[in-house]
This record gives structure tokens, sequence and C-alpha cells, in this order.
DNA sequence: CTGTTAGCGCATTCAG
DNA sequence: CTGAATGCGCTAACAG
């Protein structure tokens, strides 16, 4: 750091290159500019290595440089979940190649304090929305324009990156329909999380297309819960022969509690998760499921709000399903 | 944004505090002044609300505020990781406090362009290492003087955060022979990684102590690893009556292999893990394991190099066994 | 399309 | 201990 030769500044790209600062920083920011004044920034730009200050940026246009996930909840712990976590460092990773940096907050369901310090920090750079609900967006999109970006709903004016669920829900049905299921019970997410109904919907639908009956618990997607709630399915429906998880953590609940009260899986009973964790693999038995490309779609909202970039408002990503055991 | 009221800007805080720019700055940013002056300064800082700009503050003092977490390593594809992803967004919920943000980074095993473009970066606001290696920790160490923390190997200049699994290990190979184990392996981590080492000698040294055989197989902590792994531990030595896993993953492959072989676990053979991963509780069997208190430790990690705290030079986290069904 | 002129908000000299 | 002046590196009007 300190026998370094200090890293060039904009002011030498300009002179190497016969222009003014103005000139140069069109060149690199992207303004109106004549071909052969560009070429020779750029030239000068390689020379150099020049790699533009984002302070001093940020500074002059009064844009911060920081990136934040935000998670919308019903309390902070909601934080604690290797699913954000991924999402975190997916972003980190894009972040890492503009020069900015990547921050967690939380956000409560309804507005307050957290929100609006959120939008006043002069520091923030934009706004990746996880699982928002609709007023959350409709606010950030006013009060960031052009700078959010949203992992669950979108809105005309913010892009919505999110896994097509729905399709996954379908393809996983219909297996277990081709294998011979009948009576399938859905453990679902829960109810406040509004990305957490298009399965459900898709499942309602579906049953009563083919005529089946319609068998929903409220699950949260913790393991834990699936555990509970594999018992509540077998008392309330004792002739349930499938059970839909909403995430692997529940399926894998699903299947524990199931062989607490003597049912065998998949023989008895079909148990399928979502997400397709690490341990979907390793579970005995190994658990069939649905894709969740949580790392494609974090990286992709992280280029949109990074890049600006205009795009489809809504783009859903392919939910594969992979059979496995379990089912 | 546009209708709320410019945020404070120190200009404002000297202005109603009655002293001048400097003499705020001072006060803000710990110099020298007059416990009067600081009491006012203190007030409006109150009463506006006033925070930093963390830009400016950059700018002017020429230190970025981005925190890279640098994972050393021999391929990029190292950062797909669960455990990395814990650091990150622990490390990025500090970050939120301090309005700065974080960002990843790979670091070859040996110098590269990519260790220069990393402390060339005026961005760079401070590094958090992981599982560096000792020329690293060096070269980082005098190059980012005070700005740099390791998880993992540390050095007298470079705080150093790690969990101590010496600790872990030792309470798990008394388990092991309390339940009368006497032939136990270990499978590994990878050999390029300093902090994996340290399991390794601690189990070495506790069945030298004990006149029992040393059974080491190299792994790499994934369960595919593990799952074949188990298999060269039964060909080598059949009489193994325990297996030590140096990660979760790794200990649930090695389940997955030994039942592959027909052995029942932890009848015929028991199994430990580490880390204790939320699936550890779900595996079949439930996995006994040492907790890793990743989160804890980054957390740690970055309040050092954002406080610059100077503390200990290392400080081990405690790694409590979680006995459960699997030995 | 280009150069000139002003700041962005803060830390830091340097006198007083 | 304090205030006035200077500059960090860059962008954004503004004339030309």
């Amino acid at each position: 750091m300190a026998a370094t030769r200090p890293t060039a500044t904009l002011e030498d790209v300009a002179r190497l290159a016969g222009v003014s600062r103005s000139t140069a920083s069109r060149a690199i920011a992207g303004g109106s500019i004549s071909r052969a004044a560009y070429d020779r920034v750029a030239a000068a730009v390689r020379q150099l290595g020049y790699v533009p200050n984002q302070a001093a940026r940020a500074l002059a246009r009064r844009t911060g440089l920081r990136l934040v996930v935000a998670t919308s909840g019903p309390s902070p712990e909601i934080l604690d979940d290797p699913y954000l976590d991924r999402v975190v460092t997916a972003v980190a990773r894009v972040c890492a190649e503009h020069d900015v940096g990547v921050a967690a907050a939380w956000l409560p369901l309804r507005p307050g304090r957290q929100l609006t310090r959120l939008v006043e920090d002069p520091g923030l750079g934009g706004v990746i929305l996880i699982n928002p609900t609709g007023w959350l967006v409709d606010v950030l999109a006013t009060l960031l324009p052009g700078r959010v970006a949203s992992i669950g709903v979108g809105n005309p004016a913010v892009p919505s990156f999110d896994v097509d669920n729905a399709a996954g829900t379908a393809a996983l049905v219909q297996h277990l329909y081709a294998a011979g299921r009948r009576r399938m019970a859905m453990v679902t997410g829960p109810g406040w999380l509004p990305c957490a109904a298009r399965p459900v919907r898709e499942y309602g639908r579906l049953m009563r297309a083919a005529g089946l009956p319609v068998r929903l618990v409220v699950g949260d997607f913790s393991a834990d819960r699936g555990r509970v709630a594999a018992g509540e399915v077998l008392r309330r429906w004792p002739d349930t022969d499938a059970v839909l998880g909403a995430s692997d953590a529940t399926a894998l609940g699903v299947i524990a509690g199931l062989r607490d009260c003597g049912v065998r899986v998949p023989d008895d009973v079909g148990v399928t998760g979502f997400d397709d964790v690490p341990f979907a693999a390793l579970a005995a038995p190994a658990l069939t499921t649905a894709r969740h490309p949580v790392t494609e779609i974090a990286t992709a909202a992280a280029h949109a709000v990074l890049g600006r970039l205009p795009g489809p408002p809504e783009v859903l990503f392919p939910s594969p399903m992979v059979l496995r055991a379990s089912a």
C-alpha cells in the first residue's frame, strides 16, 4: 500500500488522452462523445489500468454504493435462514465485480422506522427485496426509482425474479399421480409470505381438476413444523398416500413425523420437497424434490439493480423436478 | 427520496452547535476537543439525527468502505459452500450497522493478479481472510496494516478467530472411547487447508496416548468423498468400530457409504461429524457432532476489522459436543 | 460534442 | 483547543 504507485485518477487519464476531465468522464460513464475522443480515452484507461474511485463517484452522483438485501417478515429472526445466506453470498459475488458491497437488513411487515432509515440512507445504492408484500414494492418503487429489484412479487416499475414454483409443483403432482397416488396432502409455507401461496393455488387447481380431495396443513418451511404437520395430516386424513412439503426442510420433517407414526416412506406415503438443498440427496430415503435455483435468481437480481437493466418486468426461473427415492 | 428533507450534513451540525466544521468533525471522529464543545456537538447530532456520509468520509480519508471476504483455495469453486454463505451473511449484518458493505472474492493459493487487484483497490475497507495460508496472512498484514482479520490461522499483527476444533475432536474421541469404541478411523479435510490439520493432529495425539491405532483417510469435507472414504476405511481396516468425519457432510456421506456396505450405524460402527448443520438433527440416524459457531466467529471477525479493535491476537470459540444417535 | 466551473461531504493541514 | 483553508476524485450544469 505504501510502495505501490498511487492508483491512476481520472485526471491522469484525461491528461494522457489529451482531453479534459469531463470528456474522459463522459467516455467512461457513457455520455455523448465523439468516436475519436472515446478511443483515445479508452486507450489511456487501459494503459494506466484506471479504475474509477467509487467513493468519489458516489459522492458526486449523490448515490450510494451499497446494495441492501432487505428481507421482509414478521421478525428479524427470519434473517437466520440458509436460503437468505445463499442470496446474500450470490449478491456479494456480483458486487465484487462492480466495486460495491452488500449489506443485509430486515424490514417489518408494516411500514416503520426501519423503512425510512433504509431509504434515507445516502449510502444506499440499491435494494433487493426478498419476498416483499405488494405495498412494500410499490413504496420502494416510487422512493428509489430504478434502483430496486424483487425476488418475489414485482410491480410494473420493479423487475422481479423468482422461481416458477407453480410449474415445479405441477411436475411433482403429476409425478405422484402417475405413480398411482390419489390422496395428496400439502404442508404449506407461512401464510404471510406472498410467494408461498402460488404452489398452494396450483395444487388446489390440479386437485379440483382431477376430482381429488384438497388437504392443506399450514407449515412454516421448518422441519420441526413439518414433523408435527405429518401427524396432523395422518389424524385428519388417515388414507393419505402422498405429502407435498413446501420446502425440503418441511419434507424431511414430514418424513421424520411419518416414521414416528409407523408409516413407511415411500411405500405407504410418498413425500416430496422443494428446493433441492444439498442434503436432500443424502437423506434416507433420498428426497424427490423440485430445484430452486436460488443462486441464479439472486445473481440476476443483483445484475438488474447494479446495471439498471430494463429487461422484462418479470422473469420466472424453471424449477426442474429431481426424482429420487422418497416418492 | 424526493420529498424527504435532505439528510443533515456536518455543516448543519456545526452551525447548530455554534462551532466550525472542523470542530464538529473532531468531536465525531474523535480528536482532541474540549468537553463543552463535544457536548454541544453531540446534542446537535442527536437533534438532527445526523449520520456521517460514508462516501465523503472514505474519499477524504482515502480509505475504502467495503469489506471483502476473501477465500483462499485452489479454485473459485470453493466459493460455492454453505459455510461461506453463513460467513458472508453474518458479516453483511455487521456491515449494515456500520454503513459499509461486503463483497466476496476468491484468492488463489499462490500470489497473483487477484491479490494485487484486491490490495490496490481504493474502495477496500478491510479484508476478512477465510482459511488463509501463512504467507497470505503475512503479505496482507504488511500491505493492509490494521485492516485484516483472519478466520483460520493468524499472525501477531492479524487477529484470528476460529473454532477450537481440537477440543471438539477430543470431546468426540472421548465420547467414543467411553462408549467402548477402540478402533476409530478419521476421514480428514483437504490437505491444503491449514485449519483442517488441527483435528487430525489431536486425533493422532489421543490415539497414540491411548495406545490405539491411527487410521486416516483423506477427505475434502464433501459428502460424496465421505461416502467413498467409508468404503476405503472398511477395506483397509475391517474391524473399525467408529469413524470421525471432518464435517457433517463428510459424516453423512460416511453413513451412506457404510450402509452401502451393509454396516449398521451406530450398532456396528459409530459415526461423528463436525459443524452441527441444521440437517444433522434430521438425518437417520441423527448425527452426533461438535458445533461450529460459524456465525459468532464471522461476527467477531467483522467487528474486529470494522472497529479496529486491538483485542487478543487469537480467540478460539468453544465447540460443544452435540450428542445424538449416530455414535 | 467539448472544456470550464462548481460543488458532493468530510478530514486535515495550518495558523491563531 | 479552535477556525479558516485546501483537497480527496468525480459528475453535472453551463457556456462555447
